[in-house]
DNA sequence: TTTATTAATGCGACATTATTGCAATAATAA
DNA sequence: TTATTATTGCAATAATGTCGCATTAATAAA
């Protein structure tokens, strides 16, 4: 189906791009000044994923995350990367860390998602070093 | 907070050990022959991951799936590994491949979700080999 | 065995997330 | 300028998971 290019659009991927985090439709819904539903943020978000400029994380509190693909080589699709969600400043981000593993004989795999959880270097450090304070 | 056998949790128990693979709260209701409400399974289920006797996995479909831990040394909690989800026959089991990751300076894990998503063996053999039938 | 304590359960209500149908709107082609 | 149809907003809906509360039942105490 053709594309056509809306300002719905264009601020969604922008925030992405800017944030340079994957954020959830809440987080999208709240950043954007203007006032966009949010059956058409996910519909947009969806169409993203789907054409390959988005991938979506869905971490372990079962919500979906979407951030831009940082394109490697041409049309090569992304690396699998690990994700690090900090549960304190309750954000996510793409690691340079590739995801690596192997499989039993025979399994065919599609997609990876793979997130780790806990503090981020910021909130690591505020919380844990100094006990003063 | 003290424990108590009931049978509701030998069921759920058994029944996870049983099948060996991370079961949903959907797949647990319909798998026992007793009625057990929702609200309980979910409740029986945190408290065995709480206790450390099952670990809780998050699909990309963002559902919750259960899977007893298999002890590996003493009291040392299970090692982070793959799961695996088959989307034809929609089954997730526990992979033997550990996770293996390194982190940017001061970031602290607490928790790992990773699951890869295609076809089993099983699945992968039915639907592609054979071209006729 | 009987009684007391309180963990466990069922039920309903609730919060959240995400999707879908449909009519109205607007981007793009003709 | 007009026609086409992708996009959007809105409301309804599905699905997942949690919580409060009264009742039940497992376990300890008498
Ligand atoms: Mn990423
Ligand atoms: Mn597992
Ligand atoms: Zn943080
Ligand atoms: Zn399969």
């Amino acid at each position: 189906m053709k594309r056509r290019n809306t300002p719905t659009k264009e601020a969604v991927l922008k925030l992405l791009a800017q944030s340079g985090k994957a954020l959830s439709h809440e987080a999208i819904e709240k950043a954007i000044d203007i006032p966009i539903n949010r059956a058409t943020i996910y519909r947009v978000l969806n169409q993203f994923c789907h054409d390959g400029t988005v991938h979506k994380i869905v971490a372990e509190d079962g919500k979906q995350y979407f951030a831009v693909c940082m394109k490697c080589e041409g049309d090569a699709p992304q690396e699998p990367h690990f994700h690090f969600r900090c549960t304190s400043c309750d954000s996510i981000e793409c690691l340079k860390e590739p995801v690596h593993f192997s499989l039993p004989e025979g399994y065919e795999v599609a997609s990876v998602n793979c997130v780790l959880s806990g503090l981020c270097s910021k909130c690591s450090s505020h919380n844990s070093t100094c006990e003063n304070e």
